[in-house]
This record gives structure tokens, C-alpha cells and sequence, in this order.
DNA sequence: CCTTCTTCTTAATTTTTTGTTAAGAGTCGT
DNA sequence: ACGACTCTTAACAAAAAATTAAGAAGAAGG
């Protein structure tokens, strides 16, 4: 399977397309929005995803984005951002992205959200992360549980969303810092916990779990 | 189906025809109104709809149209226009297009209006877009709720068709904007809120939400 | 072409919602 | 029973949205 990367970061490009050559992928590498319109217009049909780092250099990768799907270009968008959460994942979701994936995340996560991707593609599904009952529409922004529509606020879905990518796995708070927020800023707080508290208001006991001295998980399913 | 597409964008027109055929439809893709015209005259029959981007070289999609009316063709047109609001797509509207589609649009959208145009022209009813008791008649910009006349502006009219092309989905001010105003001019104004602020006015609570943090929505039927 | 009216946009203000912090109560494991 | 860790609560801060009002731009009619 052939995938188009977009990414000026050499050391994350670099290390990106080795991890996923690994796991049996071929990937071309683009260091910026030009080269990466130039690939997408003389190969679309090639490419199965496109991974693409927002703040590209020379054509912004929401730019490239908006202009892909403006030209209805059904090519599946995952997104890579480094950013403070709302704003840039809002946009690019906006924009006619599939998914997006805050850094810094581990190659599993990477690499089973690509084949989830690639999978619903073919059926033009929209993308949905399922966990016993639980259901989170990432590109709406959405939360069932057993039918019933929940409220969550964009750091819940967030916090929520960050559990739910690896079902089961206890990630520490500092983890799940970085995952909302963006990149560690080392601040000690429990905002995680009382996001927490305020998942397990909404979601009912048992959900997630707390595991003593080293973070949350997700109950199994 | 077969359609005539008229868009001299190479870009743009290249894109369509291939997102179109990927949906089913056979497009004849002209890049200016003389070989439009020579198409339609040879064999309007054939296309089920012509889609039409005003401000094409040698004869203008505006009087390509006026043209066909006055010959009495009765082909469905679909009018794709990057210009600002008003003008044109009213004088478009005018010279007896039946639906206009301002760029940048989604292909989903597109496909959407092609067959509701299309299911229509059998019919010769005019094009209506219903949500609960709303109903929108782009045609003669008209807008009847629970059976009363609501008065809209041109700019509220826009909007509220604007949310009801994907019911339920949540559109961003940007996007809001783009569609309103034509392509984006990065503008920071909240005049998106002061005309949902308008429209609410007129059609009641309830029918326009917010999803904090992302844009607006209409709210289920 | 000018006046008059309507519509549109901007900007300031208020209200609502959400996010964060901090402190005390509770729990768990040893 | 003690200390470390976690949960809960409430107050405060920040952000987003709603509401106004006023001025600018645009259409309509003379």
C-alpha cells in the first residue's frame, strides 16, 4: 500500500517512513505543500491516504487540503498536528480531513488509524471508534452511548478519544496532557482529573479506569 | 446519466469530471460557451443537465443561458459560480437557471443538487429544499415556514440554505463564509453570528445550533 | 443624480459556557 | 494508622457566543 507523507520535519519525516516501511507500507516523502500537490495531481489514484503535517512550508497543508477537496478529490486525510488542540484539528476537519493525530503519538496509533482509513474508504463511511458501547465520531465531534447522544466539551472528546485509541492500555497523565493539549508544557495540574470526573459524570462508573500510580485506561469492553 | 459540464478552469474542470464519473455520470466537458452552445445544439437531448460556470471565455455562461431559454430549451441548469453573492447568481437565477451552487463546494453537495434537479425535470416542479416545517425555494429565494412567508434577506437566505445542504452537519464560520461571500478572504468579523442571530429572530429558537467551538448547525428535523 | 430606505457590517457589551486551579475529603496499599 | 495518590467540589478565569446599536454600503425610486 502506497502512502503519500507530508511532512517538513526531517528527523519526524525520516523516522516516520522508516517506522512505516517497517510495518509494510510504501511511502513517499514531501518536505512541502507544492511537492505534495505536484504528487497528488500526476498520481492521486496511487496513493491510499495522504499524511499531512499542518504548516507545511510554501503551500500550508490547509491550503493543499481545502484545494484537494474543492476539486473533489476522494483521497482519505490524515492529519498530523502539533498545535493546541481546537482550532487547527477544527479547521482541518473542516476542511475535508478524515482523522487527525496530535504529537506526539506512537506508530501503532498511527498505523492502525491508516488502516482504519484505508478500510472505510471504500465504503465512504465516515470514520467511528467503537468501544462496547460507546461510539465517538471524530469528525463530528460526536459521543454515543447506547444510542443516546452526549454532550461532551472539546476537552472531554479529546481526553475521551485518547483513551479510546488503545482500548484498554493505561496512559499516564502526562500522556494525556500531551495529547489534548499538545506538547508538554510541564505543568502540574489535575485538570486530566477532573476532565476525568467530569467523563465519568457524564458516561456512568466503570468507563475508565484508574490504575494507582501511573494513569487512566478504558475498562475492558 | 450523461451530463455537459462548461468550466474553463482546467484545474476545477478536470477534478469534476473525474469526481463525477467516480459517482456514475458520464460528463462532456467544454471549456468555453461557443462549444457549449454547438454541444447543446447538437444533441441537448442527450444531457440530463448542464452544469454551468458563469464567466466563461468567448460567450458568456450568463448569455449561453439567456440563449437556451429563449430557444425554450428546457435542460436543467445547475449554475457554479466563484463570484460575490448577489449579482450574478440572482441574474443567473434570473435567466432561468434552476439552482446555483457557489464555489468551493464538496462533490457530496454537488452530486446531491445534480439529482434533485434531475428527479425534478421529469416533474417540471421547481427545486425546494425541506427541513421539518422550513422550506426554501432557492429559485425565487423564498422561504416558508410552517406554511407563513418568512421575509430573508439575501445574505440570511444564503445562510440558511447553506446549513440546510447537509442537515445536521456542523459547518464552520469559515466555512460559512466561504459559502456566503465566495472564496475566503480570511476576514475576522462575527457578521456570520449577527445574521444567525437574524435568522433565529425569524424562524424561532431552536432551529439553528451551536456547537461551541466549532460552528453552527440546524437542529434535526 | 440625488434622496431615502433597506440591508450589511462592525464593534462594544453582556451573557453563557467551558476550562483551570486549589483545597479538602476520601481511598488504597502497606 | 500513615502517607501517597485520587476524587470531588466550588470558586475563579478564560473563551466563545449572543445581543445591541450605530454607521456604511447598497438598492430603489424619484
Amino acid at each position: 500500500m502506497r502512502l503519500l507523507l507530508a511532512e517538513d520535519d526531517w528527523m519526524i519525516g525520516q523516522a516516520l517512513r522508516e517506522g512505516l516501511n517497517q510495518e509494510g507500507f510504501v511511502v513517499d516523502w514531501v518536505q512541502d505543500g507544492h511537492q505534495a500537490e505536484l504528487a497528488l495531481k500526476v498520481a492521486e489514484a496511487d496513493y491510499a491516504l495522504l499524511l499531512l503535517d499542518l504548516g507545511l512550508p510554501r503551500l500550508s497543508g490547509l491550503d493543499l487540503l481545502t484545494d484537494l477537496r474543492r476539486r473533489g478529490a476522494g483521497i482519505p486525510v490524515l492529519i498530523l498536528t502539533a498545535r493546541d488542540s481546537l482550532s487547527d484539528r477544527v479547521l482541518g476537519l473542516n476542511s475535508g480531513a478524515d482523522d487527525y493525530l496530535v504529537k506526539p503519538f506512537e506508530l501503532d496509533e498511527l498505523v492502525a488509524r491508516i488502516h482504519a482509513l484505508v478500510r472505510r474508504a471504500a465504503g465512504r463511511a465516515e470514520p467511528v471508534v467503537e468501544h462496547g458501547p460507546l461510539r465517538l465520531l471524530p469528525v463530528k465531534r460526536e459521543c454515543w452511548l447506547r444510542g443516546e447522544p452526549v454532550e461532551l466539551s472539546a476537552r472531554e472528546f479529546d481526553l475521551l478519544y485518547a483513551l479510546l485509541e488503545k482500548p484498554g492500555a493505561v496512559l499516564s497523565r502526562t500522556r494525556l496532557e500531551e495529547r489534548v493539549y499538545g506538547w508538554g508544557q510541564e505543568v502540574v495540574s489535575n485538570a486530566i482529573d477532573v476532565h476525568i470526573h467530569h467523563l465519568r459524570k457524564k458516561l456512568g462508573p466503570g468507563f475508565i479506569v484508574n490504575v494507582r500510580g501511573v494513569g487512566y485506561r478504558v475498562a475492558q469492553a
